[in-house]
DNA sequence: CGGAAGCTTGACTAAGCTCAAGATTAGTGG
DNA sequence: CCACTAATCTTGAGCTTAGTCAAGCTTCCG
């Protein structure tokens, strides 16, 4: 449940805000604050389509800064609670560009959050387009357990993933019920073991192998 | 084969690059310039994996400014010239961060750019997650359509691609073989014509429904 | 305690991949 | 300008991965 995080507040200028699991926090084209620094939870940039697939184009853990995507990035798109979430509004852009003036360090953590985000995007491209269901599957966990601060490929790791297989599914482009066949594959191989909301990875090295994984080289915290 | 063009060249650092089809324009750990505006051709942002499969995370068209991935984005990757390529180097990061302070056009070209590299990256991840294969093709050109100045979906609308169904197939993330596949079924259902490295979109409304493709509104010119 | 959401299983379908081979097209050197 | 080679595109036939349908089970909550 140790969750690394990141030095310290910025000035937060309102209240924390409470959502429900399924929660909308917003919308693409909704006015009001655009960046949240997620404190507590999960949540998740999504699109759906009018036949109902829905895709989670960004995946949000504590600590992150989280974007209501713009109305042009893809479809109507919206910012929503996987979990329980609690998360610090910081404003909409124009505020956000005042203040960046005097407050270095809420600078340094949107440029922070600008690199992850472009990596995330990266490695949510590939998984997608070239990885097979099993690998993506592996990738993912791969990337939330080096994220969470897992670091080296130590084994039996261990990480948080409080997130339902339907969630799971629209991260990985893939349906329920395949979801399902690959955690099955993943724990029969002796690779996973998934219990109450966590995950551990029992031969990260071999997951990370057969997933196609590579891990991001140790950033000098720039 | 006419291009359209970006308004005027930022104080250009360092004469034109010049590269050939296939030709890797920068890889992910080396040093040297960083950024480039691509100033004739397309280039690509591409990942490959050990066994051959390749995805193209980014497509840039003239006008881009492209970027040599980060090695910490997804695996080691390149950018690499789709066709005969001419570009202008802009240095790296840092030598990059000194001129915004005097040089605000070049300013707004970063920001323009990063947003621009938002959208396509949810509408990529939107595609390769949830769209099928033909459904893909034509987000893919109406996307294209749309970045190349298309504006209004009027019929009988032609646009520039350059690039081979092997190049295609990476963007999309399919066979070489399915892309063909899908092309024909275009064709057969009188939505696209394709000719010596242009695609004519002969009902763009009727792609735009059948491929989910929701047009952004017309930005404001931020 | 009861209902709903989530997980699991099995059988079938279909989208997309692979292999193999021929037809075009484009690029190159003479 | 032509011939020749290498890409690229096209076609056809299996095969595999992933999606769909149907239904029982478990867990979490109110």
């Amino acid at each position: 449940m140790k969750i690394e995080n990141a030095p310290v507040e910025p000035s937060a200028p309102a209240r924390d805000a409470h959502y429900r699991v399924g929660e909308v926090i917003a919308v693409s084209h909704a006015a009001g604050p655009r960046l949240w620094r997620l404190a507590f939870g999960w949540a998740a940039q999504a699109v759906t389509l009018s036949d109902g697939r829905r895709q989670i184009l960004r995946l949000y853990v504590p600590g992150d800064l989280c974007e209501a995507p713009h109305i042009d990035d893809a479809g109507p798109g919206e910012l929503l609670a996987l979990t329980r979430v609690r998360a610090s509004p910081l404003g909409d852009a124009t505020a956000l560009d005042g203040r960046i003036g005097v407050d270095t360090g809420l600078a340094a953590l949107l440029r922070q959050s600008a690199r992850e985000d472009r990596r995330w995007a990266g490695a949510q491209i590939l998984r997608l387009g070239r990885l097979t269901a099993i690998e993506r599957m592996g990738h993912l966990l791969l990337d939330l357990y080096e994220r969470a601060g897992g670091g080296g490929l130590t084994s039996g790791a261990t990480i948080l993933l409080p997130l339902t297989q339907a969630m799971l599914s629209d991260v990985l482009g893939l349906s329920v019920l395949h979801t399902e066949r690959v955690l099955q594959q993943l724990r029969r191989d002796g690779l996973i073991v998934l219990r109450l909301g966590h995950v551990t990875l029992l031969d990260p090295e071999r997951l990370a192998a057969t997933s196609h994984f590579t891990s991001a080289p140790r950033r000098p915290a720039a």
